[in-house]
DNA sequence: CAGTTTGTTGTGTATTGTACAACTGCCTGG
DNA sequence: CCAGGCAGTTGTACAATACACAACAAACTG
């Protein structure tokens, strides 16, 4: 009895709610879940009191309510790495001209905390919140690089043609991004999309983060990434020295 | 018995973690909610195996999880006005030099759910997420002003000297408000922050949120609000036309 | 190292969440 | 326009489950 099941019942609800494209009813709920309507609508009625979900008047189907998005906003501003981090990222969209994000580690993927945009007209945006796999993004690889703890992934899903689907080349493929310092995104999750990503760490040496930037691949040729990963290896290695200091 | 209880006290324990600044013990959390440490130690293991909260490992305190973000981003991204807006949020950015912001009503308050920054050094961010009171504020008063169904706040807290707590000043201001098609915060909720806010109409002529800009007292001198207020009544016009044909 | 505080794990009991059923409002088709 | 079906909510009885109490483990403090 370690885990309290109403409770549950209720997260899985704003799980299948975040999921659903145009809202979930009452009968899809219960379905789902193996549970009667009833219990389905005294849940979704107690999400929605509290604010967590929200009742379409005409078709009556619920989706997710705008208390998710306070919860999210205590947790992003909560972020001491998120502060420190920010200038460096202005600074990396400044010196590259592409669009510059942060991501820590969540729940085995990387989790996109911030973002600067680009003011080119063709840009990459990856929205704040934002899951993407480790084994086929720049940030995602410097965290599986660099944090010891973290095993690799069992399934390596293939997104593009370029993506990496064998653990013993992946393997190496992060021993040398282990040896350089930063890791590259060869359009093997996003067809046409470069990035470049290096690792920030807090006092004692662990991986706490990493940041990088993403760009239309016509932009970022593959002779200048190397130029590219000096810009963002100083930034990452200046926002670790700011980290160092903030102790919390 | 229309509320589901566990879940309520899960739900509270949310918005708990989302309030204090470092985390919560369990204990705090079980005097907070008046139960057992027992209960309460197992309600946050169960958010925590959803990845609603983490546990620190050293503190053992807790604090909120990565999947807050994760249901943060299905919500605005899902949200059509939103995507609409965002091409005339930059506009005005690019227009006015100030701050943009979109906001919608949530829970009798204004509602941030985008913005785009000022390139400029001092600016004014709001960030995403952000709750702000509907009777001092542009955006808000637009919301109040334009939203039939919306009843004047009861209370009506003071920010700063200017802000207005008198109900009946406040309903001549929000009919000026209406009458002119803007609405203006002169540096009633953050001291030397003065905004402009017009509203957004579907098709129906409902309000479904209110765009505007921020900027310094320095640099949005009283003089020059009117200018402002047309840019962004101009934008919030043609985004309300946008709106119309998204029949959703 | 003892004492104290804090978090987690058993366990019996009663509260509470659940399924079943009845009810209401809505939509659809004849 | 009405009959039939469907989706969502409310009532109710029962049993599952979440709760308080207690014991335990672990960490902090003096």
């Amino acid at each position: 009895m370690a885990e309290i099941q109403s409770l549950a019942r209720g997260l899985k609800i704003l799980e299948l709610l975040a999921q659903a494209e145009n809202g979930v009813s009452v009968t899809e709920l219960a379905e789902e879940l193996g549970v009667d309507k009833s219990s389905a609508s005294r849940l979704i009625q107690t999400l929605a009191t509290y604010g967590f979900a929200e009742q379409d008047p005409t078709s009556r189907r619920y989706r997710l309510g705008p208390q998710v998005v306070r919860l999210s906003r205590s947790l992003l501003t909560r972020m001491p790495l998120r502060d420190e981090a920010k200038p460096f990222l202005r600074q990396l969209v400044e010196r590259t001209g592409e669009c510059a994000h942060l991501a820590i580690l969540a729940q085995g993927q990387a989790l996109y905390v911030d973002q600067v945009e680009s003011p080119a007209s063709l840009r990459v945006t990856t929205g704040v919140g934002t899951l993407a796999p480790l084994h086929c993004t720049a940030l995602g690889k410097c965290l599986l690089a660099f944090d010891n703890g973290i095993a690799l992934p069992k399934e390596l899903p293939s997104y593009t043609p370029r993506t990496i689907t064998d653990p013993e080349v992946l393997r190496l493929h992060l021993e040398q991004t282990r040896r350089q310092g930063y890791a590259i995104d060869d359009e093997e999750y996003d067809f046409g999309v470069r990035c470049v990503a290096a690792p920030v760490f807090d006092y004692r040496g662990k991986v706490i983060g990493a940041i990088g930037i993403s760009g239309p691949a016509g932009r970022m040729g593959l002779d200048r990434l190397p130029h590219y990963a000096q810009v963002v290896m100083d930034a990452a290695r200046e926002l670790s020295n700011r980290m160092s200091f903030r102790r919390s």
